[in-house]
DNA sequence: CGTGTTATTGATAGATTTCAATCAATGTGG
DNA sequence: CCACATTGATTGAAATCTATCAATAACACG
């Protein structure tokens, strides 16, 4: 039985500033960087920013789609329940993703921080505005929400088809491919060592829903990993990649 | 073990005709219901009639994505594939899909008839022409993708969290969803039998890569379906929903 | 009508879940 | 500063659902 305390879509903080979006580290990673400066200033209007406590939703399944918002630091977990609690986590949401592209009137999934969480809101009616006098946004959001098509198949095909084993592997080389050096960071090789460390901002808990598993299987899959000397734990939170390579090949059912 | 065989990217038929856009009997389910009777020549012209035979595909995984398609006639079926040959279908394309919405330069999943299918192909440059002409087409093509990026999230809670009966009821239900008299169906009262005749284009194979499960799964739980009155199998394609609202209750959770 | 494909049904096996206990890390309060 | 409680993670044993293996049965097609 899933937690379900403090689900509630408590909001801590919420300010607006002229010109934040200027020196926004996000910037880079989302879709205002379709945006020119100019124009900037007209987008930071229509977006309030919100500070997110972790363990504290701001998103609901099925409440009135009324915002949409873009995760400037922290990372919330996106997820959909069953009314007997079952939960599905179907992504994790990074700095620069943007979310509530549901067309809909409801949100189709809740959003609930992981750690603190900082996003811009943005309300649907503004948001439909800027995308009328700018095309190029609406263009990225369409390539943005084709890549999350793609990547939701991915994911079909892992929670329909995958192993235990093959599920923690593929999420591992994911995380391993946000990392901030990420390319050529291992030597092709066969068994080249790469030694990337992962910071795991969500529990055992999160992950077995992301995968569609048990958090005892999560903790067995990864135990077997570190006696195989795939990864090393130093911490609940952080995971040592040893073999990349040979993780890779169980993610894609090599082995 | 799949069957793999035929599954050669054949095409049969190819041929254009001007005006034809205009009588299309997909159009009120597709896309270019944004475009205008007058733009609709523009249209069409940039696109060609391709008909596929049954078994064969015209989208594989991995393969430069040229084309974008538009589904005019017939049922296709959506997968990807792991090295030894599982298989994961990611969706059924009816009249009216549009595929092919992966932004980067490859396929992310193949595509293959179920029946005869027959649909609309435009060129990536050629669509890429139109979408700075007819913004209207790019923000229904957005809306396209977000509701399939629900459809995919709903599908994830399905392959992660559902039990095998869960997942059949899911499945018959959506499909009496996709029927054309698709409101007011049956009556409020508990056990209100509704008696929607299905159609089932694809073979319990399918359903089982859908679904995440086996065929002997699939086929074992439809005949406990069966044994319980929620449903006659009058034949292979072809199955009768008895009692719409205790699936629906099995789908969502509630057994 | 054979003949091959697809679906059903049965028996068994196996991977993952469930139930349960232990351990580790963190925080509280006397 | 140290018992005590709490939460999250790990590990073990047993149960269960679904997969696998195997044999029929039903069907489509030439």
């Amino acid at each position: 039985m899933p937690t379900m305390i403090r689900a509630r879509p408590l909001v801590v903080d919420v300010h607006r500033d002229p010109g934040v979006c200027l020196h926004c580290q996000a910037r880079p990673y989302s879709v205002c960087n379709v945006i020119g400066d100019d124009d900037l200033d007209r987008l930071g209007q229509a977006a309030v920013t919100v500070t997110v406590q972790p363990g504290y939703s701001f998103i609901q399944e099925g409440d009135p789609a009324e915002h949409f918002f873009n995760v400037t630091s922290g990372t919330a977990k996106l997820f959909k329940l069953l009314p007997d609690g079952r939960r599905q986590v179907t992504g994790f949401a990074g700095v620069g993703t943007f979310l509530g592209l549901a067309v809909s009137t409801s949100y189709a999934f809740s959003a609930e921080a992981l750690d603190v969480v900082r996003v811009c809101r943005f309300s649907r009616t503004k948001l439909r505005g800027l995308l009328d006098d700018f095309p190029a946004l609406e263009k990225r959001l369409l390539e943005v929400a084709s890549n999350e098509l793609v990547v939701a198949q991915e994911q079909m095909l892992l929670l329909g088809r995958k192993t235990a084993r093959e599920r923690l592997a593929s999420f591992l080389i994911a995380r391993t491919a946000l990392l901030p050096h990420c390319q050529g960071q291992n030597g092709k090789a066969g068994g080249a060592s790469s030694k990337e460390q992962l910071h795991l901002p969500m529990t055992r808990s999160d992950i077995a829903d992301y995968l569609g598993l048990t958090i005892e299987t999560v903790s067995r899959t990864l135990s077997r990993f570190k006696g195989e000397k795939l990864i090393e734990i130093p911490s609940n939170t952080e995971i040592l990649v040893l073999r990349h390579d040979t993780l890779e090949e169980l993610a894609t059912g090599l082995s």
